[in-house]
DNA sequence: ACGTTCCATTGGAACGTTCCAACCTCGTGG
DNA sequence: CCACGAGGTTGGAACGTTCCAATGGAACGT
């Protein structure tokens, strides 16, 4: 009552409701063994108060925070907000936060984050499409729970959900090769999550269909303009393509793009295939035949990873591989002959 | 030294370092009073210990947890998720970590949200498209420094950072007109932020310009399929519009998508207009003309306004409005004659 | 030589919870 | 009638910081 513009404390409860404050604090985790009279006087004083336990001296003692660091590489990039609506969704049901930084695309933006997490003693930390070296990730997966989504670490120490980029390269490759493409392009995605196996998995699918030679892959970038300029350097010089199949939707789009500049028709003249299969690929004015990966499930199963080890409920480190499909639409059709 | 699991704490630096810890605070919050053989001391040993402070503990006594909360109202939507971007800059270049939570497009999901926030004693909240009632909004207000995007409180005790939807909404209009339109018709966003100052701008545009009886207003939602079914209903019966104004850009390309469905093409039949600019109306082969919004900066603007309260530099509430500006491309041309 | 000022440093009291051992008060079985 | 256990309640000690008043010197001017 001395301060009135101070936030109630338990204290406050206690005394007006005539009990000790460690009542109060049974009281407002419900413990069962609370005489109901009790119980009732203590609400009552709490809701007439305002009350609202203060989540932060909680955690102090209990030592834990109930929430989880989550850094995402690129907000805009709409196949990491599902991943990360998929990670909210599971821990919003298990009673977890999810305190979210992007780390500005930058090692080091992306470090600076993760440190912020572990001053904070968040409960686990998960890195969505991450683009630090496996040596901090296992030096921070010492010290606290650190789950990877979307990106391999080699570390021992973390867990991992990754879609198998591999299989997901071949599923491209054999579309197109089956609609009679010879020439293909792939176009990378430069130093992205994932963007390596993309790469080798385009490059032994080639090699399966007999094509090395004819395989030409191309420096780009998971972004629109990774894609403009793949297209320049592909239909620049060289052995023209007749499919370019690019390393994400946003880098497939940009090839859309360029070609279109170039006079090019899609998918008349050239194939192109994306990967992701985000909702901009489904939009009926770009219809991207595109690789599917189930990004919710992705988030989800992060999450989960993340819940079994602050849970303790297990030690080693698991990575978990989801299947990519194929989802054909209007950007591939037969080679031109 | 008894637990080696266990993170290491202000008076483990202090022992190591053979200092008291109120020294080692010091050093940490780099203080100027520290002799420079003691601080390299203290750093020393904090290195060697791999010590990080404990933000919880910090923020107990400080009273400050140098976190806002934000309520999204659609992860999906990258309307809001600019607005996030915009908070997030402002914040991390003023120390300020940004808590992000989705309401699942509830009242009573959002209200939880803020609930969990409050709990959590972040300095502060911004709503961004928000859902809630401004009774709730009203009383949050008095509880915690309260910031508005996107949606105009009629609170009297929070900030808000809208953009003049009316002006944008004439904008749209005057363009139709002066292409020769006028049939005009408008898709609303349902009860979606800022929805109904996009319906009221809309008529009164159409009033100013003498065409109040051709203008159609039909319900809606901002999403695509608000659009596609927006079209169904004004192509269904009725005088046909030449042009459409759709609520916001997702809605926009439900309507071409609905259009091309029936085999009218834009813009020769009919014109279209978006709103918000978003990176999908800017994509070659959407090509939306579009009503366009300051959308990073009304996330900057939401975190400065953010800021001002939180350091108690002002008391009365603010509502900063942002100009519109028309973004015109390819989905707009001149009335059929 | 002696106050005075200033700088570097310190221990103890907060901050608002949870945890734990201890304490009543019953009722019950021996 | 007493020992015992269980249910309900309590005060004090954590948790890891910051804040504050106090301390001990050193430097300074007179």
């Amino acid at each position: 009552m001395t301060d009135t513009t101070r936030k109630p404390t338990i204290n406050d409860v206690a005394e007006r409701a005539g009990v000790s404050k460690s009542l109060v604090s049974l009281v407002m985790r419900n413990a069962k063994s609370v005489s109901d009279h009790r119980r009732a006087a203590v609400l009552a004083a709490a809701e007439e108060l305002g009350y609202r336990p203060n989540a932060i001296a909680r955690s102090l003692v209990s030592q834990k925070t109930h929430v989880v660091g989550v850094t995402v590489s690129d907000f805009r990039n709409p196949f990491f907000t599902d991943v990360v609506e998929g990670i909210a969704t599971v821990a919003k049901a298990n009673g977890y936060q999810t305190l979210i930084n992007t780390g500005d695309r930058t090692p080091h933006g992306e470090t600076e984050a993760i440190d912020t997490f572990i001053q904070l003693r968040t409960d686990g930390i998960i890195l969505v499409g991450t683009v630090v070296d496996d040596e901090t990730i296992d030096r921070i997966g010492t010290v606290s729970p650190l789950v990877s989504a979307s990106y391999a670490s080699g570390s021992l120490k973390i867990d991992s959900v990754v879609t198998d980029d591999v299989k997901g390269a071949r599923l491209a490759v054999e579309h197109l090769v089956g609609l009679g493409h010879r020439d293909i392009a792939h176009i990378t995605g430069g130093k992205g999550a994932g963007a390596n196996r993309r790469v080798r998995g385009f490059r032994a699918a080639m090699k399966a269909e007999g094509l090395s030679e004819r395989a030409r892959v191309v420096e780009g970038e998971f972004t629109e303009s990774g894609g403009i300029s793949g297209v320049a350097e592909l239909f620049g010089s060289g052995t023209k393509p007749t499919a370019v199949f690019a390393a994400n939707d946003q880098a497939a789009i940009g090839v859309l793009r360029g070609l279109t500049a170039r006079g090019i028709v899609v998918p008349n003249d050239v194939s192109v295939i994306g990967y992701d299969d985000t909702n901009l690929a489904a939009f009926e004015h770009i219809n991207l035949t595109s690789v599917h990966q189930q990004r919710v499930l992705m988030g989800m199963t992060a999450m989960e990873l993340m819940l079994e080890r602050v849970a303790g409920s297990r030690q080693s480190a698991r990575c978990v591989t989801l299947e990519p499909r194929l989802t054909v639409r209007g950007s591939s059709g037969r080679a031109p002959s």
